[in-house]
DNA sequence: CATGAATGAGAGTTCATTCAT
DNA sequence: GATGAATGAACTCTCATTCAT
């Protein structure tokens, strides 16, 4: 997307651009390919680190050495600790949202495709918890850490996307833009909640799930957009 | 409650045990008091140091600092480091049900009742993001961590009484247990999503406002509430 | 001199001051004669090392081992690797300022005195030239690095305190104040030029010796301060 | 000048011999010629980050960067860090020379110039402190480093035919060759010694100014330069 | 009960240098 | 001749925890 090149060790292609670069060298490209896989190769590493130990267990000392990288290597990939997982970061809400629109996709207009983009959603992550996790690890004490704001807007944005079926549905369904918005919004904190109690046990305690307090949830939510139609 | 445990060298009362031990020896009384007295301390200035720096900026020395003590000197009143945010997260917990239970105590009975509850709970979190924290800060990865089962059950028990007055309340309306148990799971959960949401800057995104949806999310509530009633 | 008082581990006794504190606690004395014991250590260590290594092949970890230390454990008695050699230095000039002072007090005043001040600086120098390193590690490419301006005034007063039988003695001679600022500023530095060139080997190349050629300076020094007399 | 002496498996020239080697064949003339220039490039590269950063925040990539290449490429041009210092010594050397040459030649006979080429040398460091500490830098706590013989012989050279017109214009003043010698060597220090008080701000400590000291050192000189005359 | 000292492991990062291609 | 990748050792500093006194 941008010119990237980095010659020299630390400008490590910021986390977003891939092969692109246009400049069809065709050395440069194969050499980009190899580093892309590498930098892929390191990320897998790191996801692998992550799932397996947590956050704050996973160093980069443990990310190299599954990588089987020094340690000082991964710094060719990425400037630092917290870059990593911003890239993490940014490969899981992609595929979060190709598979909401997967989902999307695959289903009728309306109320089927408005379940089907939330089921889609609710079920990246209850399937993933550790991508969930993800999402939150820039934030310390629910303050953010290593977020740059370019970051945050770009994962906003990818986050706000992976929504966005559900609110082209409800609008599809009769309901009014500043609505929808609003619906959406509940929509995301609900099913963030309902994840958030079950991976803490917490849903547990209540003799509850919640993937069918969800579907709950859904049913209610598409009776109200109903409830616009022809108006 | 428990006997006390002493497993390693230093006593370290498990978190959760205070005067009791029966033997109402009056010298061992009065020392007992003060132990009690000295750990209220230590965790008064751990509290603190949490509010004000952060969780992972809050060490042992800082908070033994604060307390005017020496590092070591923590560990006759805790076990380790965990075992400090185990009592800090117990005693949040109780100022918690407290607030709820008092707020609930001056509504009339019904929804009024069932609102001050629910309100009560999620202004707590809201003005207070960071005893939201401490309810996660045992899980790294949303995996348990410092969590030993008697503690989970524990805090489980303190989060149900916290809920309890707003199932009471839907029980009065004429819902069913089943329901009730399960809408005040719900409720719970939407809370939590709002919060976390909130506090991560995540619905600043959707120009929405927190209290706002909450306060949307009750009035519904209140109506399927409603529903129930002379069946 | 201050407070002092370190009760965490971090402040640890900014260089400079030693047992003093006036409370004489007994118990708080001994520990503090002790620290204080150990920090010299620790600082005696940091010199053998830095003798024998020069400045940037001393690590905190080689200090620490010839101390006899963990790393870490420096750390309870300086800052930062700057403080230790902040320390470093001010013990140096102590020590040159306590010679030169012998040295003036044991001859006659006048010229005498002149001679056996200056001599005594020149030759501090001369025999340790590890010490006149020290003076300028903090400058890398000349430019000051770990030096705060406390430090930094502290260093120019230690420095004129050394120089100041010097002053004291040309103006015994008849110089007027003016003057015998000039003479002793450029004395100090015809002494830094020899002792540096003579360090890195640069005077061999001229077949000279540096303590004949100051010696001479001094000469023509003497005789420029007698031509004031009787003026 | 000398073999060029291949040791490792990078030729890497030793600093100090350019086109030269005789065999005058076209060819390789021209790939000498060339290699030469692509290690002026470096050596340019190096200076200016070298000005502009210090040494020590002046790496090896810092360096390939600036002149365009990776890292180890410069390792064709030179065979360590420190073999690029002494070429960028050698170097600032020569332009000191030039200087020196220069303003002598601009002056009259005997004590003008006389102040020329001292004034010239001392102005010369004066205005790139950065080349008075390319002078020292191979010396770490005043003990040399990497600075072999042959190396250190050449600057050793440089240095003196830089003084040599200080030397030539106090003989044509009358003075015996010992004492020129003598004079000159002082002079050096005098100059060194006020340069790095000055660059270390141990001067301005005495509110004195250097370039003046100087001046009046040079006065001096001159007067028993001209006590000669006649004798 | 509390101190003061120390440990030991580990954190993220930097850098000169090597070498196959 | 130059690249791009990687090494390996080093760096300063932080922290929870232990334990003799």
């Amino acid at each position: 997307m941008s010119p990237a090149a980095a010659t020299a060790r630390r400008p490590a292609r910021k986390s977003g651009d891939s092969a692109a670069d246009a400049t069809a060298d065709p050395r440069r490209l194969r050499t980009q390919a190899l580093a892309d896989a590498r930098r892929a190769l390191v990320l897998e590493a790191a996801r692998s680190a992550f799932f397996e130990l947590g956050m704050d267990k996973t160093s980069i000392r443990e990310i190299a050495q599954r990588a089987g990288y020094t340690p000082g290597a991964l710094y060719s990939y990425f400037a630092s600790k917290e870059d990593v997982y911003g890239a993490l970061l940014g490969e899981s809400l992609a595929r979060l949202d190709a598979q909401v629109r997967s989902a999307a996709g695959a289903a009728a207009a309306g109320a089927p495709r408005l379940r089907a983009a939330a089921g889609a959603f609710f079920d990246f992550y209850r399937a993933n918890p550790r991508d969930l996790d993800l999402g939150f690890y820039l934030f310390q004490g629910m303050k953010p850490r290593g977020l740059t704001p370019e970051l945050n807007d770009a994962l906003n944005a990818r986050l706000l996307q992976a929504l966005q079926p559900c609110r082209d549905e409800l609008r599809r369904l009769g309901m009014p833009a500043a609505a929808a918005l609003q619906e959406v919004t509940a929509l995301f904190a609900h099913a963030v909640g309902l994840l958030v109690l079950s991976h803490t046990g917490r849903i547990r305690m209540f003799r509850q799930d919640s993937a069918g307090l969800f579907r709950r949830y859904l049913d209610r939510l598409v009776e109200r957009a109903g409830a616009h139609e022809g108006s």
